[in-house]
DNA sequence: CCTCCACCGGAACTTACGGAGT
DNA sequence: ACTCCGTAAGTTCCGGTGGAGG
């Protein structure tokens, strides 16, 4: 057993093309951070105020995904505490994986080492839990929330209401909350008590242009790989195709890392440009199966039904996928699911990137949802479908 | 200018489940 | 043993609604 473990790292240690793939991952946190310096010195400046056990404000960072909000954020806070580890602490907690009121709670209780319940208690006591344990830690807690935006969509902004309410129960303790949003809009969503609490101070990320990319990758790639196995015109071209994804810094990282795996796997010593085009599907072909899998099966088979619908038209509606969907449910000998829970599904759908749907007025034709899916993620879905005896069935037959 | 289609989408409720507290 | 709790998936009910066609 142990020497197939030790193989796998004798190998990884062999590796002809990596140095250190670590600082490749998408959750390393550089000791540099180039073109973000402006928002490292406004957060930092914020936030100084920890070093004298001051409270500082409340943040409100805004930018889309991969223009480093979160790296800056753990960047900053990581350097102020090798400074006075006594004076705060820090929680990060992503509300896209703790996506709920409880799950938010239950975190920060945990990271001072106690444990709670999965479920089972209610999240008032939950509340009353949270307040004992900030009291017990008597110094000021930093809150991270990172892609704050999905929970309020979810459950409203009631938490983050009374988060920044539980100061006023606190003596010694005190909260900040740096809230982390890719959504710029997702602000008036909120209570204006919580809007004027959270954003004291607000911070904006724009995205990183190609040659800001290009340098980005540059520099990692320096310490990431060995030398001589890349070329300037790879990086050039993984900037350009992340720099298209509205600059993207965590998609250029991920393209270079995969291109080196699969130039590595074909036993090259150097990466080629077409290695980063297999590495583009490779990517997507390994987001849509994971989301994919994770999938209730009749979202599955809404999905089936639209790819299916769409072979056949040009153009797929609501109510055309419904039809569709349920004939496939029958065939299954399964009880179909409501046409509006069917509407909620394609949202969803859309929302994972999986299909593209936007509501359409085709006046005297009614109100509906016009769906349609790219020939990659159909192509995707294909090679998952398989795999599943059902699935397949209706996929072919 | 009005109608009316084919849905959209909010809200409250249900069911099934795993677990806590007492 | 019994009650209470959160989560996930789904249902039922129902008030909208943008614009092509009359």
């Amino acid at each position: 057993m142990s020497d197939i473990i030790d193989g796998i790292i004798e190998r990884a240690e062999n590796s002809r093309i990596f140095r250190n793939k670590e600082v490749l991952r998408p959750d390393y946190v550089p000791g540099e951070l180039p073109h973000r310096e402006e928002q490292i010195r406004r957060l930092g400046t914020i936030l100084v105020t920890l070093l004298r056990k001051e409270r500082p404000s409340n943040v409100f960072i805004y930018g889309l995904t991969g223009t480093g909000k979160t790296a800056v954020s753990k960047f900053v806070l990581n350097s102020l505490h090798k400074r006075g580890s006594n004076s705060f602490k820090y929680v990060y907690i992503n509300t896209r994986q703790s996506d709920t009121p409880y799950r938010i709670l239950a975190d920060i209780i945990e990271t001072s080492g106690l444990t709670v319940p999965f479920t089972g208690i209610s999240t008032a006591e939950l509340y009353r839990r949270l307040v004992k344990v900030v009291r017990q830690e008597n110094r000021i807690i930093v809150l991270v929330l990172d892609e704050i935006d999905t929970v309020v969509k979810k459950h409203g902004d009631e938490v983050l209401y009374r988060l920044t309410r539980i100061n006023e129960e606190l003596s010694t303790s005190k909260f900040t909350i740096i809230g982390i949003t890719n959504d710029i809009n997702f602000v008036d969503l909120l209570d204006p008590r919580v809007k004027s609490s959270l954003g004291e101070e607000e911070l904006v990320f724009p995205p990183y242009n190609a040659s800001e990319l290009e340098d980005i990758l540059s520099r990692r790639v320096r310490e990431a790989l060995k030398e001589g196995t890349y070329s300037q015109n790879v990086i050039s071209l993984c900037a350009a195709l992340a720099a298209r994804e509205h600059g993207d810094a965590r998609r250029a990282l991920d393209l270079i890392r995969v291109s080196a795996e699969i130039a590595e796997r074909g036993g090259k010593n150097q990466i080629a440009e077409d290695d980063v085009y297999l590495a583009r599907n490779e990517i997507e072909r390994d987001r849509v199966t994971e989301v994919l899998e994770s999938l209730p099966f009749h979202s599955k088979l809404v999905l089936i039904a639209i790819i299916k619908g769409l072979e056949q038209r040009k153009q797929l509606i609501t109510g055309e996928v419904y039809d569709i969907y349920r004939r496939y449910a029958k065939r299954l000998g399964l009880e179909s699911i409501s046409q509006r829970r069917v509407s909620d599904i394609i949202n969803e759908l859309d929302m994972v990137g999986l299909i593209n749907a936007k509501v359409i007025n085709r006046g005297r034709y009614g109100k509906t949802k016009e769906v349609t899916i790219t020939k990659e993620i159909r192509d995707a879905v294909a090679k998952v479908v398989i795999n599943d005896e059902k699935l397949a069935s209706v996929w072919s037959g």
